[in-house]
DNA sequence: AGGATTACTTGCCAAATGGCAAGCAGTCTG
DNA sequence: CAGACTGCTTGCCATTTGGCAAGTAATCCT
């Protein structure tokens, strides 16, 4: 029953009651996902805002050296979505893509907007899923500064285990700014 | 003149008219920081929003090991903020300080939040901010995974002469993600 | 002024990671 | 089924970066 999971998501910031998510969540409608299809391509601009209840999301771009390069993954319960293009309306530079069959509950920005004027506590809502996500970067950066390779994957497989159950190696690598070959090295373990 | 500066940040990102920028400024009000001083300490929660006219200001938080790692320089003309706990209400992760002496406009949490409710396209506008530092924040993270340091440190040079200029070198070096010989070494030209 | 502290540089070597190419297994495709 | 891919691993070696310690210069403090 995936609408459970929407009402929990509109009451996980807290400052949406139970009686209001109600009436918010028949805005969004289902969506699923094939395998390998894209939410988005870059140069497109973002219309939808979408929250997961299954399946896994990459997000990619490409590199100065057109290098395929992997920007984010998103599962269940996260929202998958390309913050700029969507809210600034301009084209994307990142694709975006399943990596599983996926479902989830999508929100047109059209609609977001109208929510946004008429509820107040849905803007309130909006910002701090934007802050989130914005809190949760700045980890991964502090992360990647400080940390050696090795021990990031570690984290990811302690933290995201369904990124690394159902996501290819390079993709994995290529998030964690490494190259395939070093990523294989690691998982070996220590000394070698 | 500052106010100037304030009314055309106002204005930067299309959703307030000129005229509305001149009632939403007074409610900002002027400040200035001396060399050194703490906007913000780890632990406090940020209760400013300020845009800077003048200075340069450093954001730092200390890692598992308790190294002093930069996360961030803010110039001119840029919010100096820490995201998070300004608008989560929770304490800080980092510290922000003055580098040089600084000045810049500066709105309390509460007023903000007045603004908010009752002025649509200042919504909009602390919005658009946001968005703005997102898309900056995951440019950075795009670079430090896929460029070698020597040209990070180029670009950083080219993109924010105020930073290399005004910055000590260990704080540019731990911003960067390398240690401060290393950031020796690059300067020092390719070869050596 | 004297003595400490801080910022930066440099030399030496070690550790982390990359580039390239070969090999291998699984899968897709006609 | 055969051939072509794709994803992953591994060996060999180069490059990048780090750790440590010494040295220098500048600044601070009293």
């Amino acid at each position: 029953m995936p609408q459970q999971q929407l009402l929990h998501f509109l009451q996980s910031t807290g400052s949406i009651s139970p009686a209001q998510a109600e009436e918010i969540a028949p805005h969004f409608h289902f969506t699923t996902l094939q395998p390998q299809e894209f939410l988005l391509r870059a140069g497109q601009i973002s219309h939808d805002y979408l929250l997961l209840t299954a399946g896994l999301v990459r997000a990619f771009a490409h590199d100065t050296d057109g290098r395929d390069i992997t920007t984010g993954f998103f599962g269940q319960g996260q929202v998958a979505l390309e913050v700029s293009s969507f809210f600034s309306r301009q084209p994307s530079q990142e694709n975006m893509q399943a990596l599983t069959a996926c479902a989830g509950w999508r929100l047109p920005h059209s609609q977001m907007n109208a929510l946004f004027h008429t509820r107040n506590e849905f803007r309130e809502f909006g910002r701090a899923v934007l802050v989130r996500g914005f809190a949760a970067l700045k980890a991964r950066m502090l992360s990647t500064i400080t940390q050696p390779a090795a021990v990031r994957y570690e984290q990811l497989v302690r933290t995201r285990p369904e990124v690394v159950q159902h996501a290819p190696l390079k993709h994995i690598a290529s998030y964690l700014g490494i190259t395939n070959s070093s990523l294989s090295r690691i998982r070996k373990g220590p000394g070698h």
